[in-house]
DNA sequence: GCTGGGGGTGAGCAAGCGCTTAGGGTTGGG
DNA sequence: CCCAACCCTAAGCGCTTGCTCACCCCCAGC
């Protein structure tokens, strides 16, 4: 875990989804759909990125809502992993608070691509898919409001309304994949690092002074 | 100024909007537009919210597209008047940084329609439109930075990266639009005064201990 | 009471949509 | 050498879209 830190901490995004020709149909739907949004994409626009007829997207696919569920499915899976994992892990509030933030945002840096659809067309996706979808982001906001009471409690963390200040970091986080890399002034890890410390100065932990 | 701010601070939110039936027309358009998103509302659906056949729309807008253009423009227009006019009143760095935010806040969360449609769907418009646009968004991120660096120069901040900041500030902001209303736990007026309080402590500036 | 024109409608056009179906090329087992 | 299973395509169906056009209604001015 070094090197691929800037793609968001993945080697192999999509490496779960098989066979090939599905990968191929998914990962140009995820492009599509950051690029121009859900509804505004065509199924032959989807197929023809991933150099296929129209038709070939419906051997793989029910429907074009399957491939955004599955897109939404397997993205909220991998963000809620890097959060528990973080919220699990070991060491004080504050360096889970840390890992938590910087991993998060990594994360919505690197791959950006994905996570713009994962967090952003949410409304798109069809009433079951999207409960489905929300109790996984419910469990995302448990593990950050996890970290920010045991925080409190260990009197780390001066946080006056400890719900509002989870929902704030994570909207914080979560924006990132709206903004970067409209240009390249950051690398994801920069990114990643100046959050931390911004999140940890609205807990009452930050450092005003350390870091150079 | 003190009643009328559950609405965001407006009384009369798109009273410069005439004749009367081209004022239905566009509230209309704002609550598809944030309900639904710019490409799965049909101009059917406008038209028939404002009680009229689709047809009446385009004897009051070319297209579908000016719509929205002249929504984002009016908005954009509104958010930066709320910024600019914090940034460049009187008192402290800290007391203008407290206005910006807490103002721009309950804004996005009492329009939180209209800061929908007007936040997020800007892909949505046509190159020339979307670059007028682009004009009024840098200029407050401009207004925004130029509190941060004044705070800094007096010493009244401690920010390692101001663009960051700056760029990490607007962004929870305008993120409020997105989240907000989901149920009724907050009034805009309280997310104005928390997010007020997180964003200075995000700058060095917070008081952890004096709010109860 | 007639009239002219601005605000409105019903019907519908061309284009594009999600999705289906009949059929064709390639490949591995007998 | 055949053939069946598997992927994929060309064509197109039924529908909806943004938008238009011929027409109508209502009301102020003479």
């Amino acid at each position: 875990m070094s090197t691929a830190e800037e793609t968001g901490g993945e080697n192999m995004p999509w490496g779960e989804v098989t066979p090939d020709a599905a990968r191929r149909l998914l990962i140009a739907a995820v492009e599509a759909f950051a690029e121009r949004g859900y509804h505004a994409t065509t199924t032959r626009d989807i197929a023809g990125r991933a150099g296929m007829s129209p038709a070939a997207l419906y051997i793989h696919y029910k429907t074009k809502e399957e491939l955004l569920h599955k897109i939404s499915t397997i993205g909220h899976t991998k963000a809620l992993a890097i959060l528990e994992s973080a919220a699990d892990g070991p060491g004080s509030a504050a360096d889970r608070l840390v890992e938590a933030v910087r991993s998060f945002v990594v994360w919505h840096a690197g791959q950006a691509t994905t996570a713009r659809v994962v967090q952003y067309e949410l409304d798109a996706l069809g009433e079951e898919h999207r409960a489905e979808v929300v109790l996984l982001r419910r469990r995302c906001d448990a593990a950050v409001r996890r970290i920010l009471s045991d925080g409190v409690d260990a009197g780390e963390f001066e946080v006056p309304d400890v719900s509002g200040t989870t929902l704030a970091v994570l909207s914080l986080c979560i924006d990132v994949a709206r903004w970067f890399s409209l240009d390249g002034r950051w690398t994801p890890d920069e990114v990643g690092a100046m959050y931390a410390d911004l999140v940890l100065r609205m807990v009452g932990a930050g450092a005003p002074g350390p870091q150079n």
